[in-house]
DNA sequence: TATGATATGATTGTATACTATTATGCAGTT
DNA sequence: AACTGCATAATAGTATACAATCATATCATA
């Protein structure tokens, strides 16, 4: 490393070399000129992972076989293995050098720790949130609309979309911290559970878990923070609590091997 | 996706694909038998690139051309848009679909919000290792230690041994939450920051900075979670509010180009 | 001059081909 | 039977070649 990396030394630099980049996207809220940014094969092959994983297609610890997924999805290994590239540095994948990719495996310690990591994000979000006054009636208006959605998806009996419901009020709530690295950390926690939780279907205890989202918006309007603390943590564990991981896997396998 | 993925379907398993993995590496404080991974060209690649960035050879916003980087280091594209993808997931890289890849701009404002989120994951860390016991006699030692280690550097007036010892002393107190989760998303800010503050050597401080390590120790023993908060956030910001980013990249350009 | 269409070069995305490593089975040895 | 060494197949890592896209320059037109 004793050369300068970029093309400093080149005669030519062309403009776009030069001209900095814009800060990342932030609040997202009142954007209306949204740059679209174009599909490529490794963000095929990553939501096909993560689809794959959510339904059950890869259970938790089983290995994944570059060129077959790769035949699979159509494509050829080189995105996938930018795919898997990514999701190993989320946290999803674990790569072992010759060896092979595996879905992370799950244990109930794992979730945990990934619940009290939310914790962290979380907390700190809303605290932050309510210091700059985003706990007011038009931000909290949209976390109600997204109980709405739960309840929807409740009377319709849909596991699948509820969860999504849930996921989407704790990324708003993130998001209201209008701080943009702690919703990148957040989401590679959220995608981690969701293929965990996505395995473990919990069909009965909608209407208290929309209780509790309520109540905790009502603590978030109240602005104070050693409340909303205790609150988003009780909320979160109580989640996990409810399962046993390691018994839904094995189910899930003798589904899938029976 | 209607189809198994990995091989449920075919005739003949072999049997490192039904092997689960264990559990990833957590607390490694007595492990003695670590079992080594071979290193690839992905990891050369990502480590020359976060070195580059830390010496200013790639500076915040900047371009990075693919194939060029990829010869001076002396390999093919493939591992090194492997690396980049990994890098772009942990937030010290940004890739744009057929444009280029680019060093995350720099602001003051999303410094402070890594700090914020650093605050979090912290805070949470160190409230956990106390909850579990684990700011007894022996892990503080240890802490005492890398703030030794702080001094010694400070002696010797070296600013990088010195930041180094600083982002010890942080990852070894997030370790002690035993909660890799933390750990990991902790490691992707560490990076991010390694980059920031190693272009801003701020040598004049260094006393004061082991002072706040040695109260944050104190705070840690006592074990107040209210307390460790507060101190946590004070000395956390206390390293932002010191330095102008703007200034300090514009002043590394200059460096760079005469 | 300003605007728009088109050609060109640079650079990224993807596919294919080759190399390196690992896992497993089998033969030979003790 | 248990261990060791080698052969082989499966599969990951890497290199090269090709296709797609974007940025800029050029030219035509108004």
């Amino acid at each position: 490393m004793d050369q300068p990396l970029t093309g400093a030394t080149k005669r030519s630099r062309r403009a776009r070399d030069l001209e900095d980049v814009d800060g990342a996207r932030d609040d997202g809220l009142d954007d209306t000129w949204t740059n679209v940014k174009p599909r490529t094969m490794v963000d095929h092959a990553i939501d096909a992972i993560i689809e794959g994983a959510a339904r059950g297609l890869i259970l938790p610890g089983e290995r994944i076989v570059e060129s077959e997924l790769a035949s699979r999805l159509g494509m050829s290994r080189v995105p996938m293995r930018e795919a898997f590239r990514t999701l190993a540095s989320q946290g999803v994948l674990s790569i072992e050098p010759y060896k092979g990719i595996r879905l992370m495996p799950v244990t109930s310690e794992r979730v945990e720790q990934l619940q009290d990591a939310r914790i962290a994000l979380e907390t700190r979000a809303a605290t932050q949130a309510i210091s700059k006054g985003n706990n007011k009636k038009k931000q909290v208006d949209q976390l109600h609309r997204l109980v709405d959605v739960m309840e929807l998806m409740a009377t319709r009996q849909d596991a699948y979309g509820f969860a999504m419901a849930d996921t989407d009020f704790h990324r708003h709530l993130v998001r209201l911290s209008g701080n943009p690295v702690l919703s990148q950390l957040w989401e590679s926690l959220a995608l981690q559970l969701t293929i965990i939780f996505g395995l473990s279907t919990l069909d009965k205890t909608m209407n208290r878990i929309m209780e509790e989202h309520t109540t905790l918006i009502d603590v978030f309007v109240r602005g104070r923070i050693d409340e909303i603390q205790d609150e988003l943590e009780d909320h979160i564990l109580r989640q996990t609590h409810e399962i046993d991981f390691e018994r839904v896997i094995s189910d899930q396998r003798k589904v899938k091997r029976p």
